[in-house]
DNA sequence: CGTGCCAGGTGCCAT
DNA sequence: ATGGCACTTGGCACG
């Protein structure tokens, strides 16, 4: 069966298109700024950083109006191929296939598809002005601790958050109930030894830059490895659970909010 | 305009459905492990490691046969919201909308979709037995390596590779022409002082490990930052510079293939 | 299952 | 552009 439905300008919608229909309207899609998807049967080829070839199949294909592209095969969370936003996107019509080239602008990276048949194209335009909020990240935990500075521990003051020391940033600076330089290195997830290491690169780095001999380093999330925690311990620093959820609570808290 | 397409069973195709016919046909999508797709006027709320709320508006939503989800508004490569595979899907019709949730089987991740309004849904059985196949990432350097291994050095030769160390592994473990014993560090892209730190704590490792007090440690990739460097010679260690492409160039020769 | 680490990671923000 | 880093990172391989 094959239908086509609301060309008025609004959207597209083809039901197992012949190619050459098919070529038409993606690329009226594509003009239009519109965000076009199809289930084709086709093969991918890439090549940039890398390279890959994923022979032919039936795919669902997304390509959005600032030239994002995604090939999903009917399996797992990730695109088996894609590009990310800013390409050109360009379409050929040969005898026995429609060419579909994403060719991204920066960066010497381009993906082809060669599509074989069209199981159905769509091409929408999205009514979308709501607001994405998210919650729980290494950013609150760093915005309750400003607030909350005994979050960290009993007597603990915020210097300053983001301190730049030789090669990055540091979480969170300040001092102790006795007086003692602290830097506190926040994760939002499990830590592990690169956390640790990140902790003592910034504590050595201050140490370095200041002159100062003692500093205390803390490392501030939800948990820790088992392999994290031996090295932290080897290294004289201190582990402090914290997490993400708690930290909202105290947002919240502060804020009045239910959030 | 409203249209319905192909439901003996192959596939599903519902243009601008209303909700009730919407949820009879999702349903069935969703029970006979089809590809589902349709693009909806919703709001979505996520609960788990973080949270998050995404306000009313028109997004494309994406859930796989094996339980993944994924949320896309009309821009970026990334999904607002989504779930990786595995997770039970359910739906509910109430008077006024329509609930999709995506709950995750072995950690607590929830993310429910509001559906106010469908303008397409499809349901697709993909028929994909193409295989992938992708070239120039680490592993392929280290084939290269292996077979080749002036492409580190002249008199450079592998003793092993993935060599375990206390905590992980060393990419490429041999002898220089001299009979030193030489650590590499492979990246197939720009090596930052992640990279460098990463090469020193093997060094490191082996050196206390076999009670060595010299081995070399050469980082190899195909670009390095400034301060990568910086550090790496600080730390009295190398660097060879070196593309996944001209490794590939070598397998392509042993293999006498174009790849 | 936890732990470590690569990825065409992507995205954000700083200099 | 380069660089440093978080991310609901996801994914894999290995103890």
């Amino acid at each position: 069966m094959s239908k086509v439905g609301g060309m008025e300008g609004n959207h597209i919608l083809l039901d197992n298109p012949p190619l050459k229909e098919a070529y038409r309207f993606l690329r009226k899609g594509l003009a239009g700024k519109m965000l076009v998807f199809f289930i084709a049967d086709c093969e991918v080829s890439y090549r940039g950083r890398a390279r890959s070839y994923l022979s032919r199949g039936e795919r669902l294909i997304v390509i959005k109006p600032d030239g994002s592209l995604l090939i999903h095969r009917d399996k797992g969370y990730e695109p088996v191929n894609w590009q990310p936003p800013d390409t050109v996107i360009s379409t050929r019509l040969t005898d026995n296939h429609l060419l579909v080239k994403s060719v991204r602008k920066s960066v010497n990276e381009v993906v082809e598809i060669h599509i074989f048949d069209l199981k159905v194209l769509g091409c929408y335009r999205l009514k979308d002005i709501g607001t994405f909020t998210m919650y729980g990240r290494e950013e609150d935990m760093k915005k309750a601790i400003e607030m909350f500075p005994s979050l960290i521990e009993e007597g603990f003051k915020v210097l300053r958050t983001e301190r730049k020391v030789r090669p990055g940033f540091i979480d969170v600076f300040g001092v102790d109930s006795q007086g003692r330089l602290t830097v506190v290195e926040l994760k939002s997830g499990t830590s592990s030894m690169d956390a640790v290491l990140q902790l003592k690169k910034y504590v050595d780095s201050l140490k370095k830059e200041l002159g100062v001999t003692e500093i205390r380093g803390i490392l501030a999330s939800p948990r820790i490895t088992k392999r994290g925690l031996q090295l932290l311990k080897t290294l004289k620093l201190e582990y402090k659970p914290l997490s993400p959820a708690k930290c909202l609570k105290y947002l919240e808290r502060k804020k009045g909010l239910k959030l």
